[in-house]
DNA sequence: TTGTAAGCGTTATCAC
DNA sequence: GTGATAACGCTTACAA
């Protein structure tokens, strides 16, 4: 006998369908739509949902006492008593329960979860910066979703949507090489979610930043090069839209008006920053009427690639050609007699990122977060770069 | 005037607080609590939330329709009108409307997303795997959710804890070095969370697996060292409990044993796959009172710090020494005069990784899954182990 | 110390 | 074609 739970009614109520697998009642009296509430039965068993995951309903109903009552007791809630709250904690580790962080996430308006996202995984740049990343994070007690933009504008778009959907708590970017516009970053700060960039940012967001002294990595680069005795520098940069492609250039115009020496535009390439590209430019470099003696390339990947060209055509690396990397990627160690780069700290920038993120999320009033945080860089000189006796010629007559 | 929705009683009504916001009343008649239902009101604002994403909620209310109408016309439901369909739609963009993925996990129990525990970031191994899977999954609109086990066995413990509380809808794994317990993934699976373990796996569980030909790859590579002539070949093995230790060092004894050569156990080490251990155990082995005159080294990274040390020592590689590593890391054609090693087809891995997950999961019954995928190597042949006259020798003989 | 019930933002079922 | 309502699993304010 089915009594409406509104109009307390007894004869009008007719069945109306199932809901998730229960019957549903409507009472013509008050026209209402009802189901009876779930049987406070012990042994009330769900009989037809497959992989039913434990919840803590079935833990309050195995135990007799209320869904808050275990939800406190599972969070060390104080006000509870401790034989409950053990109680609580071993039929939870028998019926084998695992919080379900999506309803806690749903409930508190928090998901305890970082998005990264990283334009490519090719270089190890990124999964090294992503080490320090988590390595913050995690002892935070928060998770990182990775998401790759593949150096595409639209996918990179498509990320934020998803970080989104998903409800991060905040994010953490580095731009794609396609990225001209900044709507969908915007579009996260609108909402109130904290977003860092690192290496690869753009000027026109005042959000916090993390990136390395490029210029002066560049600068350091370029002198180095010019103490060595070359005197036709040419840089093979990145694409002009990318701040550190900026950066590095004015690094390496700025060593040459230093220390005399005229810029030549001829010299300066704008590439994309892949070995293919370098491969081309690089041809077309030495195939100049007057070659340059060293090349500046704005990456490990580039330079090696010139290092190769240079070994196929028989020039001698470094007393026909100098050749200064940036990045210090493993392999510039021991390609050659080794690449001369300029190393940057990804590990820290990494977890000097994850702070920043962290701190943007706990602050609870607008607390003073540094606008950008510069890391300074190292040259790491190795045989691709260095002609002993220029080097003490020059340093000979800066004495 | 405010009527018990219990029992319609007008008089014995008392308030009793405030719950979310509403007041809340108690019904002493049936000594009954509730609030008002809330009002439907056009224009009812939430007026204390401080930045309210748009809900399904504000369109229908912002429309003047339902939310089952907004929630079908977003989703392309056939059963709704064109214009109503436009209209909500436009109004969704207007609101600037971003659907609640939690929400929709919550209540389909799906989250579209896969989690992959991987052991490490650094060399360029699992990177490339994950770049593999996540074309495949981005492809077919997962998510993917990437964490580090650090090759810890506690930290991977977590790991699967963390994926079991974010309800993904499957797992990618590759197993750490200290793993020799398999209870977390165990629980995975009871709870019907399809896994694929990839690269690192272990027999004692039975879900489908993706590895490379282990055992062929190192036999190719033991019998091309005794192809150029080297007749005392010792190997740096990787830890005992990997699948992937077993199955290299099983290649070397049979390619050893097929073309006679006795088996050295003094030559056989087992390491642990660091830079940090192979240096040890490299200047062990060339400590030797007879020392070997090849190595063939477990993974790339060993290999590497074999040939450094041999440089180190006035070795010449290969005329004192032939050494053979295992993955084609990129830095392996460019050191000294090429590492000759055995490529693994990591991108395809991650390709095929991510198509067996995404299988096992949309599969209705218990389709058939392939147990184990083995996917072939390629003996990668440069400088560090090809002395010419030997190998003509050596075909000479066979010929 | 414990219980009650609302609400987080969705989808799904049925009635109309 | 549209509306009403429950449910997903959890936290929490308030009352008892």
């Amino acid at each position: 006998m089915i009594r409406c739970i509104k109009c307390e009614q007894v004869d009008m109520i007719m069945k109306a369908g199932f809901v998730r697998g229960k019957q549903r009642y409507l009472c013509k009296e008050c026209n209402f739509y009802f189901t009876l509430p779930t049987p406070t039965l012990p042994s009330a068993i769900h009989p037809k949902r497959r992989r039913h995951q434990t919840t803590i309903i079935d833990i309050a109903r195995t135990l007799g006492v209320s869904n808050s009552t275990v939800s406190r007791a599972l969070h060390g809630h104080p006000d509870i008593s401790p034989e409950t709250r053990q109680l609580v904690l071993d039929t939870a580790t028998q019926l084998d329960y695992q919080p379900n962080q999506l309803a806690y996430s749903l409930v508190k308006s928090l998901t305890n979860t970082i998005g990264i996202i990283v334009p490519e995984f090719f270089t190890p740049f990124f999964p090294n910066v992503i080490v320090g990343v988590q390595e913050v994070l995690s002892q935070a007690g928060y998770h990182l979703i990775i998401m790759q933009s593949s150096e595409s504008y639209d996918t990179e778009v498509g990320n934020t949507k998803a970080m989104l959907a998903n409800r991060v708590d905040g994010v953490i970017a580095s731009l794609s090489l396609q990225t001209n516009n900044y709507e969908h970053f915007k579009a996260l700060e609108k909402r109130g979610i904290p977003i860092v960039f690192f290496n690869r940012v753009c000027q026109e967001l005042n959000g916090p930043k993390v990136v390395v002294n490029d210029f002066g990595g560049a600068f350091k680069a370029v002198e180095h090069l010019i103490q060595n005795g070359y005197r036709r520098i040419a840089h093979l940069g990145g694409p002009p839209n990318l701040v550190i492609s900026q950066e590095r250039l004015r690094g390496y115009t700025s060593a040459l008006q230093k220390h005399g020496f005229d810029i030549h535009p001829e010299l300066i390439i704008h590439s994309d920053l892949t070995a293919q590209k370098a491969r081309i430019y690089g041809q077309y470099l030495l195939d100049m009427e007057t070659p340059p003696d060293a090349i500046f390339a704005v990456n490990d990947p580039t330079a090696i690639e010139i290092l190769i060209l240079a070994k196929s055509r028989g020039l001698r690396v470094p007393e026909d050609l100098g050749v200064v990397g940036f990045s210090d990627d493993p392999i510039a160690a021991h390609i050659g007699n080794g690449l001369t780069t300029v190393r940057q700290p990804t590990h820290l920038m990494g977890k000097i990122t994850a702070e920043m993120i962290l701190k943007l999320i706990n602050e609870e009033e607008e607390q003073w977060v540094p606008e950008a945080k510069v890391l300074e860089t190292e040259l790491i000189i190795r045989g691709s770069s260095v002609r002993e006796s220029y080097d003490a010629v020059f340093n000979e007559a800066n004495r």
